[in-house]
DNA sequence: ATTGTTGCAAAGAGTTTGCAATGCT
DNA sequence: AGCATTGCAAACTCTTTGCAACAAT
């Protein structure tokens, strides 16, 4: 019932303007490079609509549906497509600089990737609010487990849902 | 973009002929009488098709995507349909009796409700083998992290993926 | 006879893709 | 000029739903 077919291209790569149209903070400047080199290695070629893109995502460091992304954007680019977005997320999880996530049954939620700092998440069920949490004990508990099942871990996903505190205090106030 | 309304109905009980026409081993029919009360108090009817699914889906103790499920009812009713596949495993979900999981972005698993016995997954990313596990520390620490965030906790999914001893065995033998 | 259930086809929702037009280098 | 990117519409996948035919009570 599934067929899908990646074609993955290489080739060299090129210069770049990217700062030129994107006002990145500097402690964000590193994980823009990033793509850079990401783009360097794939051939890639520099473009404002993924700039725009990229540098929304990466300041506004939230978690976001495709649809968020894409409503955010039109307002200054009323010509920007789903399509568009749709590329340019896959391509930032493919350069390993977000992340997705699915939560219940809800649609994908992307997210910018911290160097290396694996967390997992709060998902409020009333404003959709996502609050992110490590936990060193879960990990090693983690660890027991997959020891206990001869099981090679490759990932993780752990949510946690409930109400925020935000909601309960909405809900108290009446 | 999205809008869902859902209508619950409520009426009266009746008589029941599943036992005729369902095989439900001895341990397993506890948990049938749960949907025999849940049909009472919706007013549903009994019905074979129903009967097949419910009795396969309890009887063999697995997760199933929805088209597993019709895969192999079809084999002994080749006039099923996904829709009532769909609409079975929905109404067992209301009833409680089965759990629906999202792993990563596969699609929905369902499994029977053990009793009360809450647990979590490992997910083989090589041959989709879902081992349960439970873990009174991680679940502790859950509690600390929700607490830390003034988290009210209604829920949780944990899934760790990686690959099953069974593939690690296979790949090595090569 | 009344009301629930089924299969079918069609509709939805989210996501991907082919292609011609456009943009970047 | 050559190749990547974009927008659009169409295709695809999973899931739900309206409806007429059928089954259970």
């Amino acid at each position: 019932m599934k067929m899908k077919v990646k074609v993955k291209k290489e080739s060299n790569g090129c210069q770049s303007r990217w700062s030129n149209y994107t006002s990145i903070s500097p402690k964000k400047e590193k994980e823009l490079d990033e793509v850079l080199k990401c783009r360097a290695k794939r051939g890639l070629k520099f473009s404002k609509k993924r700039a725009a893109i990229i540098e929304y995502f990466i300041n506004v460091d939230r978690h976001y549906t495709v649809e968020q992304l894409y409503n955010e954007i039109k307002r200054t680019d009323s010509k920007i497509s789903y399509s568009t977005v749709y590329r340019t997320l896959r391509l930032l999880v493919d350069c390993g600089m977000a992340n997705v996530h699915h939560f219940g049954k809800e649609n994908a939620k992307f997210e910018v990737v911290h160097k290396e700092q694996h967390h997992d998440h709060l998902v409020c069920e009333k404003c959709g609010r996502i609050i992110e949490f490590t936990h060193e004990g879960i990990e090693k508990f983690q660890n027991d487990v997959a020891k206990k099942y001869d099981f090679v871990i490759r990932g993780h996903e752990h949510q946690i849902f409930g109400i925020c505190k935000r909601c309960q205090q909405k809900k108290s106030r009446r």
